[in-house]
DNA sequence: GTGCTTGTTGGCCA
DNA sequence: GTGGCCAACAAGCA
C-alpha cells in the first residue's frame, strides 16, 4: 500500500505518539520475515530504555533515531502499517513489532510481510539510508536528470520507468498512474519517445503530485489527518482506478485497466494517447 | 478453488 | 556489462 506520502503519514503517526518519550519495552516476533537480515534480539536490547530523538521519511522508507546511537529503519512493503495504540491494547495476529512508551504502544503490523525492519548502531545514519536517491522535491531532481534517465531507459514503457526507485524515489503504482494521467501521457509510451516538452511536463507533475500528496495525505505542519484517504479529493484518479466501470474524473470516459510493465495500470483513453 | 493486490529482488535472456 | 522481463516472496479478500 504505502508510497511516498503514505509513508510520511505513518512516520508522523509514530513520531507524534513517541515525541519526548522513552521506550519502556520492546515486543517482537523474532521469526517474522520482516526481520530478515537483521538481529531482532539486538533491536530489543538497544531500544529498551532508549529515548526517541527524531525521525525522517524518504522515498518509501522511514528512519527513527534513538539515544545511544540506535537507528531503526522501517519499510512498509506492500501491506505494512504503523499504528499508535493505547496502553493495554491486545496485539493482533500481524503485529510483529511493538515499542511501548508510558502512553502508547507503537505497532508495526504487516500481514504479507514484504515490509522490513532494519537496525543500525553508530554515530551516523547507516548506508542503507544515505544511499537513497535524491528526493523528488529536492533541487537535484531536475528536468535534466529526468531527461537523462529516460534516455537511458529509452526502450522501457514510461510507466515502468516511473516505478524505478533509483530516479523516482517513493513513486509507487498509484502515484505513477496519477502522474501520467495528469501529464496526459499514455503509460505504454516508450521512455525514449517523449519529446522535451513532454519530459518537462512529466517532471513538473512528479513534483506537483508529490507536494500535493504530502499535504493531502500526511497533512501540513503538525496536523495529521484521521486516516490516509480522509482528504483525497474525488477529482483524483486515485478513487476511480480500481472501480469497475470507473470513469475519468476529467473527461467522463470509461477508464482502462491493463498490465503495463508487469503492474496493473489504469489510464483514461481519450486523455492519454499512444 | 481462482485470481487478484499501492513492493522489491534476483535470475534469466537479448 | 547493460537493460528489460518475470517469478517469487505471503496473506487476505472477493
Amino acid at each position: 500500500m504505502p508510497e511516498f506520502a503514505e509513508v510520511e503519514f505513518f512516520r508522523k503517526r509514530w513520531a507524534q505518539a513517541t515525541a519526548g518519550q522513552r521506550i519502556r519495552s520492546v515486543e517482537l516476533h523474532p521469526a517474522a520475515k520482516i526481520f530478515r537480515g537483521t538481529n531482532p534480539a539486538a533491536i530489543k536490547r538497544a531500544l529498551t530504555g532508549a529515548k526517541y530523538l527524531s525521525s525522517e521519511a524518504q522515498a518509501k522508507q522511514m528512519l527513527f533515531r534513538f539515544s545511544g546511537g540506535s537507528w531503526l529503519g522501517v519499510h512498509l512493503g506492500m501491506s505494512g502499517e504503523l499504528r499508535a495504540e493505547p496502553i493495554g491494547y491486545t496485539l493482533l495476529k500481524h503485529d510483529h513489532l511493538v515499542l511501548a512508551t508510558a502512553k502508547h504502544q507503537l505497532v508495526f503490523s504487516d500481514p504479507r510481510m514484504f515490509g522490513r525492519v532494519q537496525f543500525h548502531h553508530g554515530p551516523t545514519p547507516p548506508a542503507w539510508w544515505t544511499k537513497i536517491a535524491p528526493p523528488i522535491l529536492s533541487p537535484e531532481f531536475n528536468v535534466e536528470a529526468v531527461a537523462a534517465f529516460l534516455k537511458r531507459r529509452a526502450r522501457a514503457p514510461i510507466k515502468a520507468v516511473l516505478l524505478m526507485q533509483e530516479r523516482f524515489p517513493g513513486i509507487g503504482n498509484w502515484m505513477a498512474d496519477e502522474i501520467l494521467w495528469r501529464a496526459a501521457l499514455h503509460p505504454k509510451r516508450l521512455a525514449g519517445s517523449l519529446q522535451p516538452a513532454e519530459v518537462k511536463i512529466l517532471w513538473r507533475e512528479c513534483r506537483h503530485i508529490c507536494r500535493l500528496a504530502l499535504d493531502t495525505i500526511a497533512g501540513r505542519g503538525n496536523y495529521l489527518p484521521p486516516d490516509l484517504n480522509a482528504h483525497i479529493p474525488r477529482t483524483w484518479l486515485f478513487w476511480h482506478r480500481w472501480e469497475d466501470g470507473g470513469r475519468c474524473p476529467r473527461t467522463g470516459v470509461l477508464l482502462v485497466r491493463e498490465e503495463v510493465g508487469g503492474r496493473t495500470t489504469c489510464w483514461s483513453p481519450r486523455r492519454q494517447n499512444l
